[in-house]
Parts: C-alpha cells; structure tokens; sequence
DNA sequence: AGTGCGGCCTGTCCGC
DNA sequence: TGCGGACAGGCCGCAC
C-alpha cells in the first residue's frame, strides 16, 4: 500500500514528466471512489497547465491557474505517466490527458482512493488544513512532539497514526519506527519520556528518509507501456515478520491487533 | 476534547 | 474446481 515514502516516489517520478504540460481531457470513468470524483473537471481544466506538484502527507496536489486536484492513493491506487493509446483495464478509473499524447492515469482496484478539486488555496480543504507537519519538516520535533503528547493516554502507535498529530505516518513505517526507537507500541502517548520522544522523532524521520532514499533508487520508470510501476519493499524489521525472531535479539516477534491494524512488535527489545 | 470504532472496497489466500 | 469467508488497511466521520 502506497505509504508516504511511495507517494513522495511517485511525486518526484511523474513531475519530471507533466509539470509545465497542458490538460487536452480528463477521462473519469468511474467515480465512486472514496468521494464522487468531480464529472466537471474537463471544461475547467482543458487548456491549462500543471504549474507544480506537492506533496502533503499521504496527498498529491496538482496545481493549476483554476484551483488544484487533490488526490489520495488509498489503499491500493497507482499513478503512472503512459501514452493514452495504451487499452485502459479494469481499474483505470482516471486519465489526465496530456498535450503530448501521454496521460497520468489512476488506477484504485480498492477504490480508497480518492480525487478532489477545490477551486481555492489547497492548503484551506478541509483534508489538507487539519493535518499535522510534515515528518520530515523541522516542525516535527522533540519541543513539539512532547508537547502533543503530554496528557494523551492513547497508544503511542495510534497516537503517531493520527494525521493530525503528524502526516503521513501510516501502519507500516509506525511500527518500524517504534522499533527503532524501542518503545512498546501500547505505551500511553503521554507516559514518554522527554529522551523517548527525541528518539521517536528521530526514528520516524529516519525510516521514511531511508524508504524514499530506496524508492528513489530502486523505482525510476515512472513512464512505460504497461502501466504502474509495484510499490518497493523496504527491509521491514517488524511489520510483516510476526512469529519470525527478533532480528536483534532473537526472540521470536509479537503480533497483536491495536483497533483493527495489526501490530508487530518485539517484547523484548521494545518498551 | 480525546478516544475508539464502523465503514468504505476488492484482490488474495485459505479451507472445505 | 468452485465457493465462501477472513484478511489487508488509510482515514474520515461519528458516537460515547
């Protein structure tokens, strides 16, 4: 599933090649996505440019003169640059079409996926303007961490997972970074220490500066024939790996279910 | 206000 | 082989 480290990867794979092009049409051919994908994109977006791509959390947001798209990847959405002669399939519900007869095309087979348009400044959506700092920003420190987490008693896990907290930090990469920092994914929010939340944000910042550093390496064809490229696979310590030994001490990993997502930890090295 | 859960989806895997 | 059911999960929006 697309986590932040893929879309910051698919972001820098498709600007290269659609910043600066012209919108000739946009094709939705299924929009009960997450939301109702807007039916009246075309005639606001036929002729205009793609002035910049960003990237906030989880969400892309593609700028125009007119407004700004927002799109989510959900669970299982793709975005790939491709002539638009290439047979749509099954899942390929969007086509952004592109003066030079390539498209960006989204597919969703889940459908969790979502695609917005909001005429103002994309940072006032209501999606966007609740979300916390970006992790990888210095706005995400040790000063604001203990802050947000003093008095919180949910479960650091969930507590990391909430994007008002901080963006973008999805199940894989919170466990991972948990790990990382040896800290018990049950662990109230709020019982951390001041070194604990130093060592959590450093930890966060650093398995989602080592998976984009991966994708970036290991995904360059971001424009081919047969569609998307598959979501890289960063060496997972934990995530995946429940019942399989500690890769530090051992001991075999713990896996248990926090809300509905599961949850893999080490019982001996986390706490 | 903070917390936790329901619901949206479909491909994949498992057991019968 | 075919089928049903469990599972995967981001994250909004709601209920307590």
């Amino acid at each position: 599933m697309p986590e932040l480290p893929e879309v910051e990867t698919v972001l820098r794979g498709i600007t290269p090649h659609v910043i600066g092009q012209e919108i000739t049409d946009i094709v939705v051919r299924r929009p009960a996505l997450r939301w109702p994908i807007p039916q009246h994109l075309s005639p606001i977006l036929c002729g205009e440019k793609i002035t910049a791509i960003v990237r906030r959390g989880k969400y892309l947001i593609f700028q125009f003169k007119p407004g700004s798209l927002i799109l989510h990847l959900g669970m299982s959405g793709r975005l790939c640059v491709m002539p638009e002669i290439i047979p749509h399939q099954k899942h390929d519900h969007v086509d952004i079409c592109l003066s030079n007869n390539t498209c960006l095309r989204f597919t969703d087979p889940r459908r969790f996926g979502a695609l917005l348009w909001t005429p103002d400044d994309p940072n006032h959506h209501h999606l966007i303007a609740s979300i916390g700092p970006e992790p990888l920003s210095t706005l995400f420190n040790t000063a604001y961490f203990l802050k947000k987490t003093r008095k919180r008693s949910a479960p650091i896990k969930t507590f990391i997972m909430d994007s008002k907290v901080v963006a973008g930090v999805g199940n894989i990469y919170a466990a991972e970074a948990l790990f990382l920092a040896g800290i018990k994914p049950q662990k109230a929010a709020g019982k951390l220490s001041l070194t604990e939340c130093e060592t959590l944000v450093a930890a966060i910042k650093k398995v989602l500066r080592h998976a984009i550093k991966k994708g970036g390496t290991t995904l360059k064809d971001y424009v081919n024939a047969n569609g998307a490229p598959g979501y890289f696979r960063i060496e997972l310590k934990v995530y995946g790996r429940g019942g399989e030994p500690c890769v530090q001490c051992g001991v075999l990993l713990v896996e248990s279910r926090m809300g509905q997502r599961s949850t893999v930890y080490c019982g001996v090295c986390q706490r």
